[in-house]
DNA sequence: AAAAAAACATGACTAAAATCATGTTTTCGA
DNA sequence: TCGAAAACATGATTTTAGTCATGTTTTTTT
């Protein structure tokens, strides 16, 4: 018992917070201790790498708490940031439902607790809780979804209006701290480019402008918004 | 019976040339037979709009013959086409599935014979049917990893690339005509421009060079790859 | 604490692609 | 089959954003 301990921080699946925000918010407590026997724990520093694109995927690995990012590779290495995860959020999913390799890198941006539930065990859940394979589509279409505006977006706006959606978009993924304004993640203006799909220099010069225009403010690495409505008029988004 | 025949082309799900080539390629007689009841054809012109964007969803569409593309609107309505479907594709799965409005704009390409299942059947016989559970769930996730890959390419790639890559994409999809080497499908510039995510004059533009530079030939609308190997190089991907 | 390395910032310049303008060709409807 | 509309084409210009260069600040390491 004393195993399932390892990193100090997971107690059972039965019983995790977690969870009721993820995709495994509707299972049983028996499809519930599937998992649990077979899970390991596991703790990420800053900057560690919890998978990388290409690997085959051996599980899946469901985030208790911290903060990843997962970017995919372009053409000479240029990384381009698609999915921010926190607690509760579940990854590795989808290569592992296509049967592919993964298709992303998943970077811890902060010290991160996750649980791995190997590659069997996950199956044998799926195929047996009918419940969760509709979930899983409704999260995957759901996806798809957001992909397709990302896609319209990257096509049809510019850069600067990018800029401020991927600020709205932060603010919508990590909350704000007590302040009610300072966005809850720390990011390197490179992280943010390759948010958007810029240059580092270009989100740089963008997020001086929108300080200059009183629209935010850097508190240490942090992003506070000053003025949402100002923010949001220039992502040109109804938000 | 005869209703069943309503626009001349439709026989039984049962014996649908078109099944073995879709999602429902899985399903057994019985869960057929339930479509089959159910089902009504249709026969779109060229042109015409299959659904809307912004509409709900009713059922889901199999393409029997003919071409359909997909396309998201923008901004200020600009339309980003995000999908080129053919026979044996399933549309409107994605919407019905999430429980969304209709993200995307099916228009026919051509003359176009499409299956509709009403809703309720489609659930009867998804909630029956884990594998095609499974099989859908496996569509999903490829999907999403090439709309993942098309948000990289669009962040990253300049529109020359983009834009040979659409024609590599279009044989993909739509294959040669006889002559091995036309591709089967026609298009207007601004269709692909659409698709490459770029101004019409600026695909237009780029057409005009690879016609230059003996890449292709333009056969009445349609478009014949003359250099292959050098098309490959021109789009920068590993083919 | 000093040195090294990231990260941030800004200016200057360049390249890419959008926009605007105009003309030609093709397609389609009356 | 004629006229209008749509599609295609191309030049000129402007805008946007990327690249290159350099300097400063902040972090990290020794």
């Amino acid at each position: 018992m004393a195993e399932k301990f390892k990193s100090g921080f997971a107690a059972e699946c039965e019983t995790c917070g977690s969870r009721h925000k993820s995709i495994f918010c509707h299972l049983e407590m028996g499809e519930l201790a599937s998992f649990n026997e077979s899970k390991s724990c596991m703790s990420f520093k800053k900057g560690q790498i919890i998978f990388n694109e290409g690997g085959h995927p051996l599980g899946i690995f469901c985030v208790n708490s911290g903060k990843v990012k997962l970017s995919h590779s372009g053409q000479d290495g240029k990384e381009q940031i698609i999915h921010m995860a926190k607690e509760g959020d579940v990854l590795g999913y989808r290569a592992l439902l296509s049967a592919e390799k993964y298709n992303a890198t998943a970077v811890a941006l902060d010290d991160t607790n996750i649980c791995f539930v190997p590659r069997d065990s996950f199956f044998k859940v799926l195929k047996s809780s009918h419940g969760l394979s509709l979930d899983i589509i409704k999260l995957l279409a759901t996806e798809l979804r957001k992909a397709v505006n990302t896609i319209t977006d990257l096509a049809q706006k510019p850069v600067r209006e990018r800029t401020a959606e991927a600020l709205l978009f932060l603010k919508e993924t990590y909350g704000f701290e007590s302040d009610g304004a300072t966005i809850d993640v720390v990011l390197s203006r490179e992280d943010i480019a390759n948010l958007v799909g810029t240059a580092t220099e270009t989100a740089i010069r963008l997020l001086s402008e929108f300080k200059n225009d009183k629209i935010v403010e850097f508190i240490g690495k942090k992003i506070k918004i000053l003025d949402m409505a100002k923010l949001v008029k220039t992502a040109n988004v109804y938000y």
